[in-house]
DNA sequence: CTGTTAGCGCCTTCAG
DNA sequence: CTGAAGGCGCTAACAG
């Protein structure tokens, strides 16, 4: 690897200083339009490339947002990706990312490395196992900008952007209430994220709100996953009082249920009537197609990203918490329409 | 923001230097245990991170692999990057992120951004829109290592990492064959991306060797999208003799056709075969569920990894091209079982 | 408008 | 085994 040229070889090359390329190639107003042009020319001729490491040694800015996400090999997370990461293009910044893997541990060595990577600001999506959120405090004492996007901690006195998640879930039982269902059994994911909790939440006050009397045998423990609909539905369909309506954590856990019950030869909509939550690619395409409830990904990383984005400038100014919250959008699909 | 520790401190502290503390915490062999020891413990009392950006600026390395997309947005690449981050972490290496959103000039920012920052190593998948390769050269020149991954261009001498496209749509068009479907139409993407026109070969070797006449009516340029699979079918069946089973460069592709064909319809497997390439998580869960061919994403992430650290821990001495080539697995499914 | 000087934090010779 | 000194490339304060 050859050296790379640098403001002094330009320097050498034009008989000037090196602190007079550099305000020239930030177009500083002090200096002359024609040594502005001489300099930039020669940087092209001298293929000249700046030193982003060097700049950010002395500058102190990295223009790096480091993301924290639990996996990129779900697609949630890579669409808030693809929102963060063209926003920040947009605003001069870069992207690092690291995956937690849903471990706690892996959490607080992807936070080292972006301490020590020495980024501008931290965004981060809570995992499953995390049950410690000391690194994140950590963030928030050495000053370091931090928020949360999607699955995020109140108790710490850091930032988010998320959806209404309690409005996701209220709005989601509501539509199957309204379609007639009479029995809606909730399958949810782990309490202890408060995302999810919320949308507990949600259900249980929007059977309350209608009258419908709440039966607690009808939440199912479940998780994120394919299997965890499925065994949510063998749980309730071993009840003497089955659901006639399924309202999922998550659009895989619907999916699981969706699979699970048409294995048993239950139709749905007809019988049962089936709503996920987050609107995933596949929930447009399966059949029935599965109603669900929209996420708004990209406009949360977009939102995600604006939001670190003001921290970082505001510095110590605003210290004060932001709670971005995005509303959730009912998809009604096949799987809840019983008419 | 207050001033983060640095060695200076701790060599203060310690009433020792700067330069004792640097081996010291770098385990060097020639500093005696007993002030290792020391050194460490002070490192935690104080609160020490290490500064990485000026230890890149001396060192010349800054443990980053840029990792160029053409967007976060689709499951396949979300996979891919889920392979390389994870790699990339065990070895003590950070990712960077950069989207082309399938367009040339992003892509040049993307590269440009790149080699401002320093990366110790680029992975690519070339954009859609991209004619004019320069930028990848220009990175060769540099002497900067780069690989391309799934998106490539053979005629500039970098290394790659792929699965055996020709193979994979050999296998499909083969498959449809053995099924005893008769006219197989294929819908492309765009042919001046490598890993596409070697689609269209595989698809039209397998019908020479099974003695099938190829029909150049019965290729379709598209593109990765539903649209294009829809307007595909549109097309095909307007013909005098009609297809009877359809090979799609992507699972997308074939979801579009898919759902034209159900509109029309036309019985999918009954009277029209499909399969589609890439395994996309929704091609399971769709009705009929999708024959397609997997293209191990998280394995060629992992590979691309592999490649990219060799490439930089070999410098300048072994500058030959490398092709890693993954095999594509055949995935049957519904959509294309006539049996 | 441009030059001089100094230093961001770390690492690596070269001495001792 | 440890210290002293210089420099990676860039920028900002201070002069002129």
């Amino acid at each position: 690897m050859k050296k790379p040229v640098t403001i002094n070889d330009i320097a050498r090359e034009l008989n000037i200083t090196a602190a007079t390329v550099s305000r020239a190639l930030s177009n500083h107003r002090e200096i002359s339009a024609a040594t502005k042009e001489i300099v930039r020319q020669a940087a092209i001729r001298l293929d000249y490339n700046p030193n982003k490491v060097a700049s950010s040694l002395r500058s102190g800015k990295t223009n790096i947002i480091g993301v924290l996400i639990p996996t990129a090999e779900h697609i949630f997370f890579g669409s808030v990706i693809h929102g963060i990461s063209n926003a920040a293009s947009m605003n001069g910044y870069e992207v690092l990312i690291y995956q937690s893997n849903e471990s706690e541990q892996f959490e607080k060595k992807g936070i080292n490395a972006f301490l020590n990577a020495r980024v501008d600001g931290i965004l981060a999506s809570i995992a499953k196992d995390t049950r410690d959120f000391s690194h994140f405090s950590y963030v928030k004492e050495k000053n370091v900008p931090i928020a949360f996007f999607d699955r995020f901690n109140d108790s710490l006195g850091i930032s988010s952007v998320c959806i209404d998640d309690y409005r996701g879930a209220f709005l989601a039982a509501e539509s199957l209430i309204k379609e007639g269902y009479k029995r809606i059994a909730y399958i949810s994911g782990p309490l202890h994220i408060k995302t999810f909790s919320e949308r507990v939440r949600g259900y249980k006050d929007a059977l309350e709100q209608y009258d419908m009397n709440f039966d607690p045998g009808l939440i199912y423990n479940g998780d994120i996953s394919i299997e965890a609909g499925r065994n949510a539905i063998k749980a309730f369909f071993k009840l003497e009082r089955k659901p006639d309506a399924i309202c999922a954590v998550e659009d895989f856990t619907a999916l699981g249920a969706l699979k699970e019950l048409k294995g048993m030869g239950i139709n749905v909509p007809g019988d049962v009537g089936v709503i996920g939550f987050c609107n995933d690619l596949f929930s447009e395409h399966i059949s029935p197609s599965l109603s669900t409830v929209d996420q708004q990904t990209v406009a949360m990383g977009e939102e995600a990203f604006e939001l670190i984005h003001k921290l970082i400038k505001d510095g110590h100014k605003n210290q004060r918490v932001h709670r971005k919250v995005l509303e959730p959008i009912i998809v009604l699909r096949e799987s809840s329409k019983r008419t």
